[in-house]
Parts: C-alpha cells; structure tokens; sequence
DNA sequence: TTCTCTACTGTGAACGCTCACAGAAGCATG
DNA sequence: CATGCTTCTGTGAGCGTTCACAGTAGAGAA
C-alpha cells in the first residue's frame, strides 16, 4: 500500500489498456479512435466497450507530438488598451468560439498581446506549433503580430476586415456599410435632414465603412455633404458625449444623430439630455451594435445587431477549413436595424 | 524541391538541434531549459546562444508526455444562463488570470460548461490531466461538477466562498460581508434610517453574505429589522427595477436602498425615477461592485469596489501552489467604499 | 598515492500515441 | 492453381522530451 491516499490521481488508462481489455491490439483501437474505416464490427463494438468500461480518455501529448498538430485554437486578443474588455460584444464573441470549438473538442487557448513582450511570447508560442490556428480580435488593423503570424503560415481568421492589408488573409465581418446605410435611411424617412454622425476610429474598420455608409446614403438621397456633421469618436462613453455637445455646437438645428456605437450613443444621450434637447422628437438617435446597455437607455435606442454568434461561428468554420488545408475566405454577414424608442 | 510554398510551416528546430549547435548532449540543453543547476557557465552560456540562434522553443506535447504535466490551467465558467458574459467583472476576472498566468508561461484553457452534455465533455478533459488545475467561476454553488473535480484530485480554485461545502476547497473571495457593513453604516452616517435593501440570489455567497453584512449593521445601530425592507434580486437590470418598485409600495416613507449589485442598482435608480423620487435627496442609493456603469448613470453610483485584478492574481497564486503540492487555502480581500453621487 | 566528494556531462529508456508496413483471410478472376 | 484485390489486423519505429543512472574530472583529505 504505498499509495497516496491524499486526493492522488490514479494513472489514466492507456490505449494499451483498452487494446488488453478489448483483446486486440492497439492499431485497431487507434483506428476505431480516428474514424473507424477499416475495423470489423465486431472490434469495433469490443473496443467501444472497453473505453467505457476502462474510462479511456485519448492523451492529447502524445497524439500531438506524432501527429504535429495540437488539436487547440488560440483566441488572440491584441489591444492596447483594455478596451475589448468592456465591449460587451466581445463576450458574446468568446462565448460563441469557445462553445462553436467545443463542438469540435477543441480548446480554446485564450491569449491577451498587451506589451510588446508579451507580443513577442505569444508569437514564439503560435508559431512553435502549440496551436493549429488563431482566431484574431484586434481592434486598430495593420496590427504587425498578424502579419508576421500570417507570415509564419499559421492558419489565422480575423473578426473584421483587417484594413491596410491586400494580402490573402481570413476574415468576418459584419457588413457594417450596409447596416449604417439602413440606419441612416431609416432617419431619412423619418423626415429627418440635418443628420449628424460620430464615427468610430479611422484606423477601424468600423469606424471607415459605417462612416462610408453614411455618407453614400445621403448621397444617394441627394443631401449635400456638410463636414460640419461628422465627428470623429473613439468609441467610448465620454467620446460620444464630447462628439454630440460638439454637433450642436456647430449646428443647433440638428434634427437626427448617426452614432457609430451604443457606448458613443449613450454618451450622446446625457450630452443631449442636458443641452435640454428631447430625444425622439427634437434629435433622433440612432446607435451601432446592439448592445445589452441599448435597452436601458431612456429612451431605448434604435440600433444595428450585429449577428455575433453568427460571426463566431463562422470565424471558427472558415478558421477549421483553413487548417484543413482549404484557402483563405472571406464572410460578411448582414446587420439588422432593431427600432426603439429613440428614434 | 518538394516543400510547399503556400505558407507552408517549416520544421521546427529540437532539443536535438540545439545540442548539436551547442555542442553539448540534449541532457545539459534539458538541464538548462530546467533552471540550470549543475551546469557550467560556459555550457550554459553555449547553450543559451545555440537556442537564440536555432530559435529553439521547447516541445510541450513531449514534455507533458513524460513529466505528466500539461503546463496549462482550464477557466471553468459553469453558468447555466449567460449571466457572467454580462457581469463586467467577469471580463476583469478573466483578463487577469490570462495575465497572471501568462507571467508564468501557462496558457488559459477557457471552457464553459452550460449543457450537461458539455459538463460530461468538460469533466472527461480535465480529469483525464489535460490541465494542470481549474479556476472555477461559477455563481451558484454546490455544483456538482466542483465536487467531481475535487473528488478526482484536481487542484482547484473558486472564485468567491462556495457554500454548503465543508469540505477543504481553496476559495479566494472579496469580503463581501465587511463590503457591505461598509455601505450600511455610510448609509446610517448619512442620517438614514428606512433602509431597504435589494439582495442578490440567496443561493449565491454575495446574495447571502451582503444580507448578513446588512443585517449585522443595523442590529448594532439599534435599528429594528424589519423583513418588509429586504427583497431578494437576481443580479439583473429588471430585477433592480422590480425590487425598487416593490420596496416603495411596501414601505413608501423608505429614504435609503442598498442594492447588492450595480447592474441591479442601475435598474432601481429607473424604478425610483419613475416613482419621482429624488436621488439622493429623497432616497439615497449604494450599489455593489464598481462596475464600468457605475459612473455612467444619474446620478453617479456610490457603491463597493471589489479589488477583481487581486482576487485574479491571488487565484492564480493559490492555484498554482496547490499544483506545487501545498494544501488548499482560502482567500479574503478587503473591498472599499467609492462615495459618489448618489449618496 | 588513493580515496571520497562535488560539480558537471552524456546516454538509454521511457512517456502514449500514430503511422507505415507487413501480413492474413476471404473472394473473385485469370 | 496462381494472381490480384479488398478488408481487416498486428507490429516496430519514432515523435521530442525528461529522468535515472553511469560516468568523468578535479579538488581536497587521509
């Protein structure tokens, strides 16, 4: 008895085991773990019956150190700032890839690239292999941890068209230039003409085509474009308030407000709420996302959802076709304009 | 020529390698890679240079295959509803231990078990040694799955006091009690006295020990208990607004609510607005948690800050000592009381 | 000198799995 | 009867590490 009677962990079976129990001989267990093709019924039953009853669970380091591959995915997050943090859509983006790999049972790796020493790990750890892919959030584009991963050959799918980059690399994306048409057609036919906008950072994606969006809209519809309208946000609380107190200082009859983020949007609201200015009838507004604080805003806020758990399931599609071997794609999903109150 | 050129990974460099450059045996390169002890400068520096220059980076599959470690830890997220993807702390949480861990070179495997099917699937992967350990989130307690996990051995870390176990499982939790004598006595220092309060789930440690915490102050201000003050919450945006409402129709004369979470409080700052009621002047109101929101609403939100990027890298801390082998240990954090304006 | 001790180094044997290959058995075809 | 084909099965090798062990060299003590 010279066993650990202190919460020791026994030694897990091995494929052996199962072989012993099964009586036949470890290829043919191997062969009914990968897939089955070339196994009798009979093995096959027998095998299947000695995993359950010996409680065989496949260890992962051996298979990878023969087969190369990992069987995990990394969730690469690189941001300065903390910013995603506080992006509810970015839950709801971990959530859906870790349950979409899940299906897959494949782990989900999660990374977080703040300081360039932490860029430097991460990229050492990628490219040595301990991930068969990435899932890449990045907020600002050009990022250089994706090139040289991209670089190194590592399957890699981005959340957003990474802009900058004429290469071939995965992405998806929700089609933010036609949800900002959507909206800002949905002001026009309110009756609404003097339609303001704060657009995400330039250096987005986002903050590029919803600003595009907008812009084409009004064209289309023949309102001329006043650049006095369109301020530049950064997607925070406090930038939307300072964008929106700034739109009415430059045009007080301002009838209707494009915001490129219910964040920027909320801070708009208590900017207009205090310039006394009543939200619907004196400024619509409209926001981006769809996000949970949308709803309790007061008034509510007409929106764009995005469709984030179609977006991560497709990031985890297109990122597991591509370690099989398959091109890089690119998927862009439509938005929906949800109407509430403050519009 | 036949290596691909579409991206194709090259071969990485090995122990192999790395010795040969070095002209040492894979023994001393290991011996290095492992703190170096009985190693000579000249081979240590020999070697350090032969990994710079191969860009050798260690194989983990081959080493977890013999040292039976998996150098990683899995984040368990056991949470029927989608509740913690909308607690702002939970990103905090989440954040830190990836970066705690990360100083040690240890991976996070994020794993979320809602399904029972998942909580089967989950369980298999952990007890069959593919982490090291779990940092166990989970809001409800007594989960059977912390019990399956503790009952296999598994090192494990809670993340605030699990309740109805008396059995030994390290914990590391912010003093939510104390957190809450804190914001009953500042309420009580204001010159309140109908203080009501708005709990969280009572099968929940915050949901009962932040009642306590109430129920505790009051007593020994002399301040009679009066049930009719108490409503139990659900940590959710409608919870607060029904709670508040619900107060006010019970005890209209109420002239301090202490809600036990900010999500909750931003509810019953809608309800009380509704109601006419004036905050802080005619009710005062103290949140719980510091949440991002806190400061966005109107007015600004007195609550309790739990410091969360302690409570992460303690977890860490405990979890990886008790990987080392030291037996469990729980942990509690002081919080601190953030006065703003709503108070 | 000889022995012991310490500091260091190299080597073979695992770890648990997959893969390539060799073979066996069954059956049809020449 | 040989030959080929298909379906199935077992075996040895090897993936890249660590670990235990055996050794070597040099210093100091007997």
């Amino acid at each position: 008895m010279t066993m650990k009677h202190t919460g020791g962990r026994r030694k897990p079976p091995t494929i052996h085991d199962v072989a012993r129990e099964a009586g036949v001989s470890r290829g043919t267990v191997s062969r009914v773990l990968n897939g089955g093709h070339y196994v009798s019924p009979a093995a096959q039953e027998a095998v299947n019956a000695a995993i359950r009853k010996t409680g065989y669970v496949v260890n992962r380091h051996a298979r990878s150190l023969i087969t190369g591959r990992s069987d995990s995915v990394g969730f690469l997050l690189t941001e300065p700032q903390e910013r995603f943090f506080e992006d509810p859509n970015f839950n709801v983006l971990l959530r859906g890839c870790t349950q979409a790999l899940a299906a897959h049972d494949i782990p989900l790796l999660l990374m977080i690239a703040g300081t360039e020493a932490e860029r430097r790990r991460i990229t050492r750890y990628i490219t040595a292999g301990h991930v068969d892919g990435v899932l890449l959030v990045s907020s600002h584009s050009g990022d250089p941890l994706a090139e040289r991963l991209r670089d190194a050959g590592v399957p890699l799918v981005a959340c957003g068209k990474p802009i900058g980059h004429t290469s071939k690399v995965s992405y998806v994306a929700a089609d933010d230039r036609d949800g900002a048409r959507d909206m800002v057609r949905h002001l026009l036919a309110l009756g609404r003409r003097r339609i303001g906008t704060i657009t995400g950072p330039l250096d987005t994606p986002g903050g590029v085509e919803r600003l595009a969006g907008y812009r084409e809209v009004l064209a289309e519809a023949g309102v001329p474009y006043d650049e006095r309208l369109v301020v530049t946000g950064d997607y925070s609380h406090a930038g939307g308030e300072a964008g929106a107190a700034e739109l009415l200082r430059r045009d007080p009859g301002l009838d209707a407000l494009f915001v490129a983020s219910d964040l920027m949007a909320q801070g708009a609201l208590s900017a207009l709420h205090r310039a006394g200015r009543r939200v619907p009838e004196d400024i619509a507004v409209g926001g981006f996302d769809d996000s949970p604080a949308a709803t309790s805003t007061d008034p509510a806020l007409t929106t764009i959802r995005q469709p984030w758990d179609r977006i991560s399931t497709e990031m985890v599609r297109v990122l597991l076709a591509q370690i099989g071997g398959e091109d890089p794609a690119a998927v862009i999903l439509p938005t929906e304009l949800i109407r509430r109150a403050s519009t």
